[in-house]
DNA sequence: AGTAGTGTTCGGCC
DNA sequence: TGGCCGAACACTAC
């Protein structure tokens, strides 16, 4: 569920509830108290990320799924939902997430052209935020939500795997030809990521993630625990330079 | 049946 | 003060 493209598929799923009004609301969160929603008109869906954010009038509500998480649209699971919205026609469930009410204004705290499937993505902006750490790893620049918000483990190692380059190359020692490939591709991966997943053919088209030879050079991947982040990372030693 | 992972936050410890 | 690390959270596919 949890990488940026998935978000997206959500957001479009649930159109058909923006300018609805909220009929009955409920959940085990608790974060703040859900019956406030009750009778509240969403304005709009939005994303950041992984953020899923729905908007209403004088606050919005951030849903975050974490590992976990879940939702259902117009159906329940048999689990208790951690917030089920209700309307006049149909419901929108969601599980084990991490909810939040943020109260202030969204332009105060997103920022927008940081999200990789965003119509106001900035490359220029990413690469200025790269160029200030030079001495991280790009497999934990990669995962790094303020410069690339959206961008999860899976779209990482693809990613990388793309490029040919090594996960534990510094961010100052890529060549800036090579940086720019970076950025430019953590988001045509993600929008390949977006339409594969919308066709239900993701994982048929992972090259190097969770896969145990190179599809390049036939030898086996390495799968290691990198970065700070310090998050499962499969690699070719052969085909993935080092700078 | 047990394990591990598409993620993040928080508290404790240097 | 701040960086680092492990725990916690909680679900399910393999």
């Amino acid at each position: 569920m949890p990488e940026g493209p998935s978000i997206v598929i959500l957001k479009e799923a649930v159109q058909a509830f923006r300018g609805k009004k909220v009929i009955a609301a409920s959940g085990s969160t608790k974060k703040f108290d859900v019956s406030r929603l009750t009778g509240k008109k969403v304005i709009d869906f939005k994303s950041w990320g992984k953020h899923f954010l729905i908007c209403f009038d004088k606050f919005t509500v951030r849903v975050h799924f974490l590992l976990f998480g879940s939702y259902r649209i117009n159906e329940q699971k048999d689990s208790t939902a951690r917030l089920h919205l209700a309307f006049t026609k149909g419901e929108l469930n969601f599980y084990a997430c991490s909810l939040a009410l943020i109260e202030t204004p969204l332009d105060d705290i997103y920022d927008w052209s940081a999200d990789v499937m965003s119509d106001t993505w900035n490359a220029g902006n990413a690469l200025k935020k790269l160029q200030k750490s030079p001495a991280t790893l790009v497999c934990d620049a990669l995962l790094d939500q303020t410069i690339f918000a959206g961008v999860g483990n899976i779209i990482k190692n693809e990613v990388l795997f793309r490029i040919r380059v090594h996960p534990e190359t510094e961010v100052g020692n890529l060549p800036l030809a090579k940086r720019k490939e970076l950025v430019k591709e953590a988001v045509q991966y993600s929008f390949d990521f977006l339409a594969w997943k919308k066709n239900f053919e993701l994982k048929k088209h992972w090259l190097i993630h969770t896969k145990q030879t190179c599809p390049r050079d036939h030898i086996p991947v390495i799968k290691k625990y990198l970065g700070k982040t310090n998050r499962r990372t499969f690699y070719c030693e052969r085909c993935q330079k080092k700078y």
